[in-house]
RNA sequence: GCACCCAUAGCUCAGCUGGAUAGAGCGCUGCCCUCCGAAGGCAGAGGUCAGAGGUUCGAAUCCUCUUGGGUGCGCCA
């Protein structure tokens, strides 16, 4: 700790000065293509090329494609709608992509591909190793910041949400080229800290880490087990909270002696440390969910003293009430915002102290182009303050600092969830749960019985997985949803064993066409549910943007399920090893590929994975 | 008190920068396995998009208000 504090030299480094927009290149896509030559035709005629904007069709029945551009520019030139898409259309006549073009109701422009054109962009898709995804223009140093599981408290059902979001938007974001890290971001500095070692040191006084005189080694084993963190803090922060005021000053005083650096309080910290971080390590990576850094608060402590001394140097820290606070407040804003809380009249960082020198300290170990914040929506006035007393020092630029939200888990009632006897979830236990409504589930239908005990208790634990994640994840992250374990685990329609099934699906034909000797060739797309496959596969370009830019992995959640569905709708409709026709069945052999290509790929950005068999 | 978020089918949720007939899953009513895995596919019923104004050729979407719910607001994180 000392080391770093000296490394770092208690200078402040600038935030990076990062002008990167986000833009996309390398999109190959339908709609990016007819959107392009949309764009210039309007530009042609005297419009904006913005008009050309080109998106999937609300009527599949009509089109495959549509453009709405020209109602938008003939009302802001006073022009008649459907002549200005008369003069946008001429621009299409000749364009060999398309099948038919044309006008309908008050101007909108279909497009329906052709078939070439389609059995192109599949061909295409199938011999591009990113299977169709774009790439970022411009490649930016990104942090995911988890927002902090508590040392002090296991974790629950509420940190689901951002585990779940957080991976999903970091694997997105790497795979479309940025350098990104996710954060534990561990909740391991404030005074819940010092209330610890209060409760500690109350059941075991004779410990040695409570004698100041103790100039001896300290014990390697810890003291306390997971279920004594779990134990101890509700109920030691319930009696202060009942009113036990020396209880409380104890505790601060603990807090304050920790963080100024007292042997015996770190010896002992550093065991609730190592001790939480072992299950939360088992916890996360249950779900499939890995940091890259398992920082936690205690981490920026080095930076703080310098970055008051910069505060006070740049006029922005000030005496009120005992505390040293950082005035955020603006003239034009419509609410009161308070201002940050430094340091405390107790001398102790705060939480918004230490959030604002991981700010520091991230620009001085990493300089991220962009931080985002995968919180809880409740935290976001906090947010506010610690983003704003940010801009106002330098440490970051207005926009550099985004906090994506999400919203809480509730419980069937309606209510943030509970347990039956009103405790919270666990999360080791839901996912406990979980994997052993998959094995019965599995077990009742007379799945997996060729694997092994090993395979099979992987394929549960993946089945659970799914069906746990993709619920998450296919809410929107702002919904305040309902968890009901029950239905997320049924199998049935929207859930991500259906996925899984599919993915399975494919891997049995695949494995068929091996036996057989049949081995895929060039696509041609014939049948419709051929057609509405390609499409889909097509796809995947812009349901990537769009989780990237909405930070929104429910878009991509959307994508995966939609080409699940229309492979099953192929597979239906469409037999892909029992006709007589070798092209045929070559060109469907290789559709199937690519679908499970693209299929595993969307599972791998949302953190899951399909078993070969289920 | 002030501020933010939300209200869409019986239930759980999508709905892109305002565009055609508002979608999905569950549940409900019917079909479909002598054919690659039916955890599947197909069809149907089901909606004053909380309510009222406004902007617009056009509003679930933008603005205002009302009602009803959630959340936050200086020494806990």
């Amino acid at each position: 700790m000392l080391a770093k504090f000296h490394e770092f030299g208690g200078i402040i480094p600038d935030c990076p000065m990062s002008d990167l927009t986000e833009a996309f290149v390398d999109s190959h896509d339908f709609k990016t293509q007819l959107s392009e030559t949309a764009g210039a035709a309007f530009v042609s005629e005297g419009f904006e090329a913005s008009a050309g904007r080109v998106n999937a069709s609300d009527r599949p029945d009509l089109a495959d494609f549509q453009c709405n551009g020209a109602l938008a520019v003939a009302k802001a030139a006073k022009a008649n709608p459907r002549e200005v898409a008369g003069k946008i259309i001429s621009h299409f006549s000749a364009d060999d992509r398309l099948k038919a073009v044309d006008i309908a109701g008050p101007g909108f422009l279909n497009f329906v591909l052709s078939e070439d054109a389609l059995s192109q962009r599949a061909n295409a898709l199938a011999s591009d190793a990113r299977l169709g995804a774009p790439k970022v223009a411009a490649r930016r140093k990104i942090i995911i910041d988890f927002g902090g599981p508590n040392v002090a408290k296991e974790m629950h059902i509420g940190h689901l949400r951002t585990a779940v979001i957080g991976e999903s938007l970091k694997r997105v974001m790497r795979f479309m080229g940025d350098e990104v890290m996710g954060d534990a971001h561990f909740g391991d500095w404030g005074y819940q800290m010092g209330l610890l070692i209060v409760a500690v040191s109350e059941e075991q006084p004779d410990l040695p880490y409570f004698d100041a005189a103790f100039t001896g080694d300290y014990p390697t084993e810890a003291p306390v087990s997971l279920e004594d963190l779990g134990r101890l803090y509700p109920a030691t922060a319930k009696r202060v909270k009942d009113g036990d005021e020396a209880l409380r000053d104890k505790a601060k005083v603990a807090t304050r002696e920790l963080q100024h650096g007292r042997v015996g309080y770190r010896a002992l910290w550093q065991h609730f440390v190592t001790v939480s971080r072992q299950a939360l390590i088992r916890d996360y990576g249950a779900l499939n969910v890995t940091f890259d850094w398992w920082k936690g608060e205690s981490d920026a402590d080095p930076y703080i003293e310098p970055m008051i001394v910069d505060l006070k140097a740049k006029g922005l820290l000030v005496p009120d009430q005992g505390a040293q606070i950082v005035r955020v407040a603006r003239e034009d804003d419509k609410k009161d915002i308070p201002p940050l809380l430094v340091v405390s009249s107790e001398g102790s960082s705060m939480y918004g102290t230490t959030d604002l020198a991981t700010i520091v300290q991230r620009n001085a170990e990493f300089g991220p182009d962009l931080t985002l914040y995968v919180v809880d929506q409740r935290q976001s006035a906090h947010f506010e303050q610690v983003y704003r007393a940010a801009y106002l020092a330098g440490y970051a630029k207005p926009g550099q600092l985004e906090h994506a939200a999400n919203g809480t888990v509730n419980g069937p009632d309606g209510t943030p969830f509970k347990t039956r006897d009103g405790g919270t979830l666990k999360l080791h236990d839901l996912v406990s749960q979980a994997v052993e409504k998959a094995t019965s589930r599995l077990h009742e239908a007379g799945l997996g019985e060729g694997l092994s005990e090993t395979e099979f208790a992987d394929t549960a634990h993946k089945v659970a997985v799914a069906a746990l994640k993709f619920a998450e994840l296919s809410n929107h992250r702002l919904t305040n949803y309902i968890f009901d374990l029950d239905r997320f685990m049924s199998f049935e329609g929207k859930t991500g064993p259906y996925l899984l099934y599919q993915a399975v699906r494919m891997k049995s034909i695949l494995r068929k066409a091996g036996d057989q000797g049949v081995s895929a060739g060039a696509i041609t797309v014939g049948e419709p549910a051929e057609r509405e496959l390609v499409l889909l596969l097509d796809a995947f370009d812009n349901a990537l943007k769009e989780s990237y830019l909405k930070r929104a992995p429910n878009l991509l959640a959307d994508h995966v399920y939609k080409l699940a569905q229309g492979f099953s709708k192929f597979y239906a409709n469409c037999p892909v090893l029992v006709g007589d026709d070798a092209a045929v069945k070559a060109s469907r052999l290789g559709l199937v590929t690519l679908t499970l290509k693209q299929l595993e790929l969307g599972l791998d950005l949302m953190g899951l994975s399909a078993p070969e068999q289920m």
